[in-house]
DNA sequence: GCTGTGACTTCGA
DNA sequence: CTCGAAGCCACAG
């Protein structure tokens, strides 16, 4: 009973970011997945709570935020700048052209 | 506890 | 094509 709704209450609190965090776990080496993609994978809407958690950034050592761009392609930012952003995404064999990734090639879905 | 803002998206003018 | 508004969730003030 009371456990039950406790684990209730914190699930509320955790699930968005937790399960984001889940979830870009699962993008394999080389893929990026978009801010909307994420969002959808978790049953949720919620684009910009995303891009919200990610900029708080709770755990900076293990969210690779910069494997998440938003839905056209555009890398969008990175707390350490875009700079370091195309850095990693390079180091990853992603093409970033002006800014922008190809969804397309590097788009991952979670199916 | 309500308000504003933000690494976003989508639709209509 | 560009611009504005609405809609979603979390967090700071």
């Amino acid at each position: 009973m009371f456990v039950v709704l406790i684990l209730t209450k914190m699930r509320s609190k955790r699930t968005f970011n937790e399960k984001i965090y889940n979830k870009l776990k699962e993008v394999p080496f080389g893929k990026v997945v978009s801010y909307k993609i994420l969002a959808e994978s978790i049953n949720s809407k919620a684009y910009r709570a995303v891009g919200s958690c990610m900029r708080r950034n709770k755990y900076p050592d293990k969210i690779p935020c910069f494997k998440v761009v938003r839905n056209d392609g555009d890398i969008g930012k990175y707390s350490l700048g875009i700079k370091e952003k195309i850095k990693r995404l390079n180091k990853e064999g992603i093409i970033v052209k002006n800014n922008k990734v190809d969804l397309d090639k590097f788009g991952f879905k979670f199916d």
